[in-house]
DNA sequence: TTAGTTGCTATCATGAAGTATACCGATATA
DNA sequence: TATATCGGTATACTTCATGATAGCAACTAA
């Protein structure tokens, strides 16, 4: 069997990949959330995520920032001072965003009738939700 | 048009972490750029899908069926005939993954400056998909 | 008879992703 | 003296997604 043409539409399937590797681990949804808001300290920013543990906070900043979505700045202080910020690149994430936004609302409303769930919506993380919801 | 400051952690997070389960795997992709071009059967979308076990297709395919991404038909046949369909609300992703593929495609050429991706087989097939989704 | 087709499912193995916990050096506070 | 703060790292562990392999229940074709 010889391979034939358009496998799986990569021109398609790359870039769209690209972007979902951005966005894409446990906390790098929460982290951008978080520093939406503004620039915040590393301490700042696990204590607003909730559960995170500061290797996964260091690691995904650490992917964020080579991504260049992200910068981080340090200051000569004692103790020493590192602030997180959105870059402006990382900004224009916010369309993308955005969209999915749109879209993940409309269709816990029409899988589940209603926009706040209590109960289970398929491939959600109940956890999650919970916690951010407290917060 | 959303809103111009995006909203708190919650309000956030979830509804685009909704979105993101629908599409993120490893295969989910490779079969909604599949299904793209038209309805298929098991067997040819295992074919066309390289390196897919059946057992990762019947399981994504479940998934997509779930959150009524796709639609399966069996057909009455010897051997038995399934066929697998985008819904008419699977299209609906469009705007998202159009949305994905822009920003992913900008991504690469400032991240690498280039655009060439590992193993692309260039097609012609998002206009194909956006005059498909017309009709 | 033997092998092939269809659309799967069951079982076990592996690797990646994420968690838990302890620790660092320099300083400040109780 | 003891503990806390800052921004992390190191190591070991667990859990979860995915991979590998085999098989099934009908048939059909050679």
């Amino acid at each position: 069997m010889i391979k034939e043409d358009l496998p799986n539409c990569a021109d398609y399937v790359v870039p769209v990949r690209d972007c979902l590797d951005i966005i894409s681990g446990k906390w790098k949804l929460p982290i951008l959330g978080a520093l939406i808001q503004g620039k915040k300290r590393f301490k700042e920013l696990e204590r607003s995520i909730i559960n995170i543990t500061p290797r996964m906070l260091s690691k995904e900043l650490r992917e964020l920032e080579i991504n260049q979505m992200v910068k981080r700045t340090v200051y000569d202080t004692v103790p020493v001072t590192v602030e997180y910020e959105l870059t402006p690149y990382g900004h224009s994430l916010r369309n993308v965003l955005n969209e999915m936004r749109a879209w993940g609302i409309q269709h816990r409303k029409r899988i589940m009738g209603t926009a706040i769930p209590n109960e289970v919506v398929p491939t959600e993380d109940l956890d999650l939700v919970e916690e951010e919801i407290k917060s």
